[in-house]
DNA sequence: TTGTAGGCGTTATCAA
DNA sequence: TTGATAACGCCTACAA
């Protein structure tokens, strides 16, 4: 289907008898121009429908007005129901939006999709790239911060290149949950830690250990992936390996929603005979059976300062190397 | 922070000692080139780090390579954890993905930026739109079909203009479940309708008539707008003017979910005096309490069916006016 | 305050 | 098969 042309720069300066340069100073809000040929100018972008060319225009500006965010994950996970993906999206689309800037969405859970990420941020198609997440030491974020192109990750890069990022407070959260724990005299602790190549699987494990430890109580450890099935399993496990536990710390609320359900399976009350506690504070945490007692993080307002902090940086700002926003012990009635 | 500039056609050029018409054709994959020239081209590419300027490009093609995805909701919509937007995201990043455009993401729940997203889209800066949803007779599509812009909607468009869309059979869907219940013996069947202003709320709740009417039975309907809160509170209205229901059929999981706790609340059990269906399969339904039996419609499937859609048209094919996925009722414990 | 003119990096049309 | 050369639509010195 061919489409009548688009009005360019050159036809609303001839409807409006004046040079192009004038209108180009009237769409872009230059000041040095009289109001009533300003008036003019508007009038016939209104009668033609003129919108920018933004090719165009990038090609001389240099920049693109829009902003890669990049998931770097398996597709399982990115949108199951955890919110927390869905949550940095929606914190960064705000931020965006207030900037005017596009929001370019790249999934890089393969290997392909991680190249094809890689060829797009570096061939500098984008003002700047947030990184949702991040696994083991991806060398891409140092690699776009060395070029010079602005990055910010969420989570404390594993990889050598110091690059700006957004965090929580894990350990401090996790520290106050078993803390909790410990305050209501449980005394045989586990913990399904999550994936250990990343900043928050890592970090909640840290703060299980850095409680139990003092408390010379044992670690009991199990691993997940921060997804239900995982979670499952894990809780399956630490029941075989010690049937007699009493509290459970889970690294995420679906597993600890897992860990709940498979709980009660084995005829365990939750919290009378098990405790639980998660982190994130999902909605269904509220809704799971025994509301979900859990450690919340403000995943929004992650996306949010990390888009915040980019636009800073693209604008030629320095900025804060980390960003760590606080955590908050949610108590409900699983712990 | 300036950075290297970076390599042009014309230093590709340079250095391989041929011209930039060349280059361009080794790096657009002409079959006109001689061997030994490009593989001269390919190494000086690889040298320089050379990488496509997509504005420049884009001037000169008139496309633009991406493709836009905008979901007309109030932010609380769409991150509850419905998954339906996830999954519509995940659908079409997958095949964009596979046809090399990028996604460009758009909240339109404002009014402010559904206009941001009628500018952006009318001035051709993407080379197709899709629909996430749709409210009401919303003008957008229609007007952007008509300039000849290609659009997919999700669910059949409520205005004027026929636009393309992708659906689910929510009719036959809805009504294989309110068979179920009535197969099952239940007769005081309620409903907890979605909003009326989209086209899933009004078809759900037309299933729902279509099976209860012949049955010679009663409608009963609250409204809710998909979510959990709305649910609940649909629920205290639907048991404060029928408390003698014995089923109810709910347009969304999250509304299903809110209704399974309320009727807990009430003292009521599920299945035994009340049984319960919802509509989505959103992955929280096998976790419910008990498990939600539900109507599953394949979301993620729709918007990878959107995107072909999108890319064909975009590609100048004649497409399908509409495409329509089959439902499939999930029995679990609840009903 | 306004206009002229050059150039941003590609692709595409011709010639050679 | 390759190379000039002209667009593509816009911004921005610089000149008037």
């Amino acid at each position: 289907m061919t489409t009548a042309q688009r009005p360019t720069l050159e036809a609303v300066a001839r409807r409006a008898g004046v040079s192009r340069a004038t209108v180009s100073r009237v769409v872009n809000g230059s000041t040095t121009v009289a109001e009533p040929i300003r008036a003019a100018v508007r009038r016939a972008v209104t009668e033609l429908g003129y919108v920018p060319n933004l090719a165009a225009r990038s090609l001389v500006t240099q920049r693109t007005d829009s902003v890669a965010l990049v998931m770097p994950e398996a597709a399982t996970r990115v949108f199951s129901d955890d919110q927390y993906f869905p949550g940095i999206i929606r914190g960064a689309a705000q931020e965006l939006e207030a900037a005017e800037k596009q929001l370019v969405l790249m999934l890089a859970g393969s290997p392909a999709g991680h190249e094809r990420v890689e060829r797009y941020t570096t061939g500098r198609h984008v003002d700047g790239v947030l990184f949702a997440s991040l696994h083991g030491a991806d060398p891409l974020p140092g690699r776009l911060a060395r070029l010079g192109i602005p990055v910010v990750c969420s989570g404390r890069p594993l990889g050598g290149t110091p690059v700006p990022y957004v965090d929580v407070d894990h350990i401090g959260g996790v520290n106050r949950a078993v803390q909790h724990l410990l305050d209501s005299g449980r005394r045989r602790i586990a913990t399904i830690a999550g994936p250990q190549d990343m900043v928050g699987g890592i970090e909640r494990l840290t703060g299980y250990q850095a409680a139990i430890t003092p408390a010379g109580l044992p670690e009991w450890v199990a691993y997940g992936d921060f997804t239900r099935e995982s979670g499952a399993a894990a809780t399956w496990q630490l029941l075989a390996a010690h049937p007699d536990l009493d509290a459970i710390f889970a690294a995420s609320d679906l597993m600890a929603h897992a860990a709940l359900r498979t709980l009660r399976a084995t005829g365990r009350r939750v919290p009378d005979d098990v405790a639980v506690i998660g982190f994130d504070d999902i909605e269904t945490a509220a809704y799971t059976d025994p509301p979900l007692s859990t450690v919340r993080q403000p995943i929004q307002e992650i996306g949010r300062r990390m888009t915040r902090q980019l636009l800073r940086l693209a604008a030629g700002e320095s900025i804060e190397p980390a960003l760590v926003l606080p955590t908050e012990l949610i108590l409900r009635d699983s712990a």
